[in-house]
RNA sequence: GAUUCGGUAGCUCAGCUGGUAGAGCAUAACACUUUUAAUGUUAGGGUCCUGGGUUCGAGCCCCAGCCGGAUCACCA
């Protein structure tokens, strides 16, 4: 392994820091009284702390010095003074451990007492400090002038998504949006649980991938010696679950699907889903719209979300629009009562690519997309979606050809998508078999049947709606990020490139056998000999100095080349 | 998958028509007892993403590839 200068320069404090006698990897667990946000929320001018954490900056004056610690509550400085760190003689723990071995980057732990500068800064003047964990590697520096604005941040988002741990530590904002992340979760487990709803956890290695229409990643069990799939969705477990007999059954869902990635799609990611009994999609929306309220409040204790240059507003009742108004409203056209023909026709004449094996959903499902869905970008629940659609939801009470199903709609995207549950068992194989029937017509989204999941049915599943809802989407919303991997701590990414192999290639094999021969030897006369290019000569030759197998020196006016 | 932009020091980025590889921060050394993007002086640090090619000569031009970003397409 090739080390940097500065990795080797902290290796070599590593080893000082032992030859001192300090370990610099100490087994003992640190008394930790005060985080940096304690200090600066209840600041006790001469008040003792111990503290813990990471050593962000250093501002050495000689005998005395100032030091960023970073720790969970955030910053905090600290106060060296030479003479009250080592009150005898011996100065070695000011003037060397922590002038020269202490790096930016280590743990160490202090306990002193807090005090105001002269410039009026919340510190800690530090009367003892102990290093308790070394960092070997060099974390990019970033730098806060005093208007606030961020110098050299660590920006690459390769490097940012790849190393997430110095991501989180150099730029601080990045941690909110995970604080943040974790707080919508408690939000809705909090609310849930108020209802008296159940969180439970459903297979995720599953025999038949259903409950939504995506690709699966598909995987293999040794011992059972089949086929498993990755869920792509946890609907028809708790649909089971329904019919065990609880009465709301949640769970947070880490789903996978085998498609593309992109600024809003990562093959793995996480849904909610939540099942109640004896309710209908109506209800469902007053309690999803509940719901939303509810995190924005103890997420952003406020309702307002900026997304671009628009302004979301969640504190107003949600809109509520049929597809077919919707697509009246923003096109002019009415497609109730419509046929396949006369949909396709007017697609083709506005512009909207359609093929022969779009059915009448399909078609409408497209119109909507196509010169609807950007308009909403308030939420706004769109309801009433196509049969065809929809194979796990009820018909509509009062319209044949329609589902009771809605869609959240929010800053143009889907947000969140409900049903009235289809519980008729009947209907439901039905509808399964239209899919099969898509399937065989080479729809590799189709829906499997799941001869269980209609099984269940049978034993009778009382009314129920459920919702899913995209918890990336929500955050990336409630953040104001524009990509997912912004609010995933380890988004997928391409396999890093393994380390260059210390073997060498062909011609620098050459060279080296020319070299057992003859050693030391003129360079221009082994390069004739090696019968290379210039450039390959070239390559070469420094290839092999770099891995320190040759050394070429001058001797008057003769360049040697030899074997180390 | 397509298009496009990018990959140079630990980090952020420059780089001339193709002619010895640069800055700031970081690092090292010295000075400095209330600084805060600390400061001053000095020094070291490079597989210019990889592999080919053109050329007397390539970080730069050409070809192929790898990785990433953006846009588009695909995707309940």
């Amino acid at each position: 392994m090739v080390l940097s200068e500065q990795e080797q320069i902290r290796r070599e404090s590593l080893t000082k820091l032992r030859e001192l006698g300090i370990e610099p990897f100490p087994a003992a667990q640190v008394k930790v009284t005060h985080l940096s946000s304690d200090v600066h929320a209840e600041f006790k001018e001469g008040a003792e702390v111990e503290m813990a954490g990471r050593i962000m900056s250093k501002r050495i004056m000689g005998k005395a010095s100032f030091a960023e610690l970073m720790d969970a509550g955030g910053r905090l400085q600290l106060y060296f003074n030479r003479d009250e760190i080592c009150p005898t003689e011996d100065k070695t723990l000011y003037n060397e451990v922590f002038k020269k071995l202490l790096d930016f980057g280590d743990f160490i732990s202090v306990k002193g007492k807090q005090f105001t500068t002269q410039v009026g800064e919340q510190s800690i003047a530090v009367k003892e400090f102990k290093i308790i964990s070394k960092a070997l590697r060099p974390l990019p520096v970033v730098k806060t002038d005093a208007d606030g604005k961020v110098h050299d941040a660590f920006t690459d988002p390769e490097g940012r998504y790849r190393m997430r741990y110095v991501d989180l530590l150099v730029n601080d904002k990045v941690k909110e949006i995970f604080i943040k992340r974790s707080k919508v979760f408690a939000s809705m487990r909090t609310f849930f649980g108020e209802q008296g709803y159940m969180e439970v956890e459903t297979p995720i290695l599953q025999p038949i991938p259903g409950g939504a229409a995506a690709r699966p990643f598909i995987t293999h069990h040794n011992a059972l010696d089949m086929e498993q799939y990755m869920r792509i969705a946890c609907e028809l477990y708790l649909k089971k679950l329904i019919v065990g007999g609880f009465d709301g059954v949640f769970e947070f869902a880490k789903t996978f699907r085998n498609e593309g990635l992109d600024r809003t799609h990562n093959p793995e990611f996480t849904m909610m889903e939540i099942y109640v009994t004896y309710k209908d999609y109506n209800w469902m929306m007053d309690f999803t719209e509940a719901m939303l309220k509810r995190v924005c409040k103890d997420v952003l204790n406020g309702f307002e979300v900026k997304a671009g240059d628009k302004t979301i507003d969640f504190s107003k009742p949600f809109k509520r629009v049929s597809m077919t108004a919707a697509i009246k409203e923003h096109t002019g056209f009415d497609i109730k009562g419509k046929s396949e023909e006369e949909l396709a026709a007017w697609c083709k004449a506005n512009g909207i690519g359609v093929d022969a094996s779009m059915g009448r959903g399909k078609l409408i499902d497209e119109i909507f997309g196509e010169k609807c869905e950007p308009h909403y970008i308030q939420p706004t629940f769109i309801t009433d979606y196509p049969i065809e659609m929809s194979p796990l939801c009820k018909v509509h009470r009062d319209d044949p050809t329609l589902t009771e199903r809605f869609e959240l709609m929010v800053n143009g995207k889907e947000l969140a998508n409900a049903y009235s549950e289809l519980n008729d068992p009947i209907d439901q194989r039905n509808r399964f078999e239209q899919q099969a029937k898509l399937a065989d017509r080479g729809d590799d989204e189709a829906m499997f049947i799941d001869q269980d999941f209609l099984r269940a049915l049978e034993y009778g599943m009382p009314p129920t709606s459920g919702m899913g809802i995209g918890i990336d989407r929500l955050v990336m919303l409630l953040t104001g990020q524009s990509s997912i991997q912004e609010v995933l701590l380890f988004p997928q990414m391409r396999p890093e490139k393994v380390e260059k192999k210390v073997e060498l290639n062909e011609l620098e094999t050459q060279v080296m056998e020319l070299l057992k021969k003859e050693n030391p030897v003129e360079m221009n006369l082994i390069k004739e000999r090696s019968g290379f290019s210039n450039k390959q000569w070239d390559k070469t030759i420094k290839s092999l100095r770099n891995h320190s197998l040759v050394h070429v020196s001058k001797v008057g006016d003769e360049v040697m080349v030899d074997l180390v």
